[in-house]
RNA sequence: GCCCGGGUGGCGAAAUUGGUAGACGCAAGGGACUUAAAAUCCCUCGGAAGUUAAAUUCCAUGCCGGUUCGAUUCCGGCCCCGGGCACCA
């Protein structure tokens, strides 16, 4: 073998072999058990980023693993290829943005292929292809046909500018980012994919997904935010009309002093009509962009709408009051307000001096002062009538059915989860495949017509969708009168195409590759990529397309790459391209240091020493390979008989198959920076065992070190299996047993602490009972020192860890 | 504002179920080799007290408090940083 570590050599040999041995393409096997690892897909925006290169790294080095324990593994790979950005960028630089997405992709997928993924190229997908989203066009029509894609009015950032729809990213401090506009907020009909439909399903399933991080499954169910409760109807005084309201808090309705309702809401509108100031507020949260962190960083603010309705169960008139707080998309757009019970309604009815009445009291404490603070917790009812000295569930019960009697409303599961807008007035998308026909109204485009071809190669002038004015697109015929129509504009939002990609990698075996049994991606997705791709997954499961009920069995959520503490990012021009490091280095030392450099559920700080420091790791390896290439290779050639060891040998071996030990442990629960560190060690270890008397130790621990290394640096890996003539190729190599006969050991080693301080270590036998143990402690030096002349209360004994004196 | 995380040496981190805090690596300092530099190899490396040197002792896992023989780990309260909040992906 080569004396000197070149990686560049050993890459491009690397490559060539998996290349031409077609090592990751994949078939259906029966021998074997399937083992399907995705990576989240990448947005082609030009460039790889340290993001990407740690998000694949982390699933190569799993796929890589698995085949060693003899999986059937595969690793697909595709672009998530419609979006925002290359209409940005087709209008900066006049291009069209599928010329722009496509350069993307050819450039992208070099770099990526350069790292040296075990991915499966055959199965590349680009949902930005006719044959992509003809499947995503023809689930919609089924949704459509069960109800569950429905049109409905709502809000969307505009710009009265540009006469666009603007993202939330668009908005720039309440305005246009191209025009400078004061951005309004505009009601129009939208298409929504019925998620709600479902949300019991995917708040259940939640508890099976023990494969999930919990903080995600948390983030879920608090997104779904399944809360049960009432509506309850106040009559408005003076009007033939209610206003209904969602509470979990039915036992404080004795002390509702005033009920806040949406700008948004009908009678909001009406007061505004007479009321000057009422109108201008109005106005004003009409210019506050969509977004819900906006709404609620802003100060709360209301005004007295004029109208009163009266308490259903207390009789009581409480004024209406109209508050920015109140979001219309929300339950019913109104809410009651109980400030005695709640903070933030304890906190407006300070700032406009509204009644608080106190209805609930401590359960263990008589005394609260409710001229001070809220009292939030659940208690005992008082100055509540009838209902008065019941508890929480109790009065909630009792309420109930006495609503529910009196008809002034019904018992209500309220979900904080919204249905899926899915419209985008975009033309970069895949087209929504419906008709519009004066005469028929709204029609699906029939199954034989799909897909409905969005055109391509269309160069961007000005924000506008060009699709309105696309002839050729957008007049048609109507499929059911024959008569002239014209197709929906509004494309799909592109979480619709990243719902159910990873179907279309496996779209002929999918029956066989499905669920995929590790997902890796970005925390950034834990809810909304998460969420909607579990529920396309369930629509499909009922129309009996795929089997199973969740899509994703096990997900490792990957943190950040940062550099100087802050988000990598081109804004702030702290970027590290991964293409010029491989070239500096080698892909494997890109690969050592991302695995290395911290867990990966945690974000990652970049450093350019810490790379100096993998590749170094590598020389050395190198370096040792190369001075027991002899050694190693003329073991090999030898007949294993089974080895007589000195106590020196057996101590070795022992410490080769701890640190062995460390590593499979931490393989399992995917905690791969330890597994470098068990690979430095073992190293560091193998470079202090003489290798003239010990080959057989020598070649055991080279062929363990080079296994636990194979997944996370595969080129050098590739030549050094070969060069040294271990058997097979690398890729199929058995991963490492631990020997237990090899970790058994005469002796122990124990802490003795003196209430709970280390004090001293003893060496005892591995068969020694309690009372040897607390002799032997109690005989050590400076044990016997921190006890000196105080009473030994007790000892506690932690078999084969410590000793603990309490005096 | 709401939901979810995180905070350990100069730095990245480790400590698998409550049991030796700082493994492994980076940086730094010292030394060897070299005409020299790079590379490589060896040694030291949380802080303070102590001593010629050591032994040894104390302090230390964001802050305050609690549970426990024993807390980085569990509980309560607070501070700071990050992710998400439904049209960035």
């Amino acid at each position: 073998m080569d004396k000197i570590f070149q990686p560049q050599m050993i890459d491009e040999a690397a490559k060539k072999h998996w290349d031409e041995t077609r090592a990751f393409e994949t078939k259906e096997n029966t021998t074997k058990p399937k083992f399907y690892c995705l990576s989240m897909l990448p947005y082609p925006s030009g460039q790889i980023h340290m993001g990407h290169a740690r998000n694949y790294t982390i699933g190569d080095v799993i796929a890589r693993y698995q085949r060693m324990l003899g999986k059937n593994v595969m690793q697909p790979l595709g672009w998530d290829a419609f979006g925002l950005p290359a209409e940005n960028a087709a209008l900066k630089n006049k291009l069209a943005p599928s010329e722009w997405t496509y350069k993307n992709i050819e450039q992208m997928r070099v770099t990526i292929k350069q790292l040296g993924f075990a991915i499966d190229w055959s199965r590349e997908v680009t949902t930005c292809r006719p044959e992509y989203y003809r499947f995503e066009q023809q689930l919609f029509l089924k949704m459509y046909a069960k109800g569950l894609a429905y049109k409905k009015k709502s809000v969307v950032n505009w710009d009265p500018v540009d006469q666009t729809v603007l993202a939330n990213e668009q908005v720039v401090d309440g305005c246009g980012w191209r025009s400078g506009a004061l951005v309004e907020r505009k009601e129009i009909s939208q298409w929504f994919l019925k998620i709600t439909a479902y949300a019991d399903e995917l708040l259940a399933c939640l508890d099976k997904l023990t494969g999930w991080p919990e903080q995600v499954r948390t983030m879920q169910r608090n997104w779904i935010g399944r809360s049960e409760g009432l509506n309850l109807n106040f009559s408005v005084i003076g009007r033939d009309e209610k206003v209904t309201i969602f509470t979990t808090r039915p036992d404080t309705v004795f002390g509702v002093t005033f009920l806040a309702i949406a700008p948004e809401h009908p009678l909001a509108l009406e007061a505004s009509k007479s009321n000057e100031s009422i109108f201008k507020f109005l106005q004003k949260c009409h210019n506050v962009k969509v977004a819900e962190a906006e709404v609620a960083t802003v100060a709360t603010e209301g005004y007295y709408t004029g109208f009163d309705a009266i308490n259903p169960l207390s009789g009581e008139k409480v004024s209406i009051w109209v508050a920015n707080f109140v979001l219309m998309e929300y339950g019913t757009g109104a809410v009651m307000s109980v400030p005695a019970h709640d903070t933030r309604d304890y906190e407006f009815a300070k700032q406009y001096n509204l009644r608080i009445k106190q209805v609930i009291k401590p359960i263990d404490n008589d005394l609260w002062d409710i001229n001070k603070i809220a009292f939030t917790d659940k208690g005992v009812l008082i100055n509540s009538g009838e209902f008065s000295n019941l508890n929480f569930d109790q009065a909630f019960n009792a309420i109930a059915e006495h609503v529910i009697r009196a008809k002034q409303g019904e018992r209500k599961v309220h979900y904080r989860l919204r249905d899926w807008g899915v419209s985008r007035q975009r033309y970069w998308g895949a087209p929504i495949p419906i008709i519009n026909c004066e005469k028929c109204g709204v029609v699906p485009v029939p199954e034989r017509d799909l897909p409905v071809v969005l055109p391509e190669g269309i160069k961007l002038t000005d924000p506008h969708s060009p699709l309105h004015t696309l002839k050729s697109f957008f007049e048609t015929t109507c499929p059911k009168c024959g008569g002239f129509a014209t197709r929906e504009t509004d494309t799909f939002d592109t979480f619709v195409e990243s719902s159910w990609y990873y179907i279309m990698y496996c779209f002929h075996d999918q029956k066989y590759w499905m669920p995929v049994d590790q997902y890796i991606g970005g925390i950034e997705h834990a809810v909304m990529h998460l969420l909607y791709a579990r529920f396309i997954y369930k629509v499909l499961r009922d129309e009996g397309l795929v089997k199973g009920d969740e899509p994703f069995t096990r997900l490792l959520t990957q943190g950040m790459v940062l550099k100087d503490g802050s988000k990598m990012s081109k804004s702030k021009g702290n970027t590290v391209s991964p293409e010029e490091l491989v070239a500096k280095y080698g892909a494997d030392t890109v690969r050592l240091f991302t695995i290395f450099a911290s867990p990966p559920e945690q974000s990652l700080e970049w450093s350019d020493s810490g790379v100096e420091g993998a590749y170094r790791f590598l020389k050395k390896l190198f370096a040792f390979a190369a001075a027991h290439e002899e050694v190693i290779t003329s073991h090999n050639k030898l007949s294993k008989k089974p080895e007589i060891f000195t106590k020196e040998q057996q101590q070795w071996r022992r410490n080769i198959h701890i640190i062995l030990q460390q590593a499979n442990a931490d393989m399992e629960r995917l905690q791969l920076n330890t597994v470098v560190s068990a690979a430095m060690k073992l190293l560091n270890e193998l470079h202090d065992i003489p290798s003239a008397t010990n080959e057989a130790i020598i070649y055991e621990g080279f062929s363990i070190l080079l296994c636990l290394l194979n997944p996370i640096t595969p080129h050098v890996v590739h030549y050094l299996w070969h060069e040294l003539q271990f058997f097979g190729d690398a890729l199929d190599a058995k991963w490492p047993q631990v020997d237990l006969s090899a970790l058994k050991q005469d002796f122990f080693e124990l802490i003795v602490q003196v209430n709970g301080k280390v004090r001293g270590k003893i060496t005892v036998q591995a068969d020694a009972d309690e009372k040897a143990i607390r002799e032997a402690s109690i005989a050590n030096d400076s044990v016997a020192r921190a006890i000196g002349s105080a009473v030994i209360k007790k000892i506690i004994l932690v078999p084969k860890k410590l000793v603990n004196i309490v005096v």
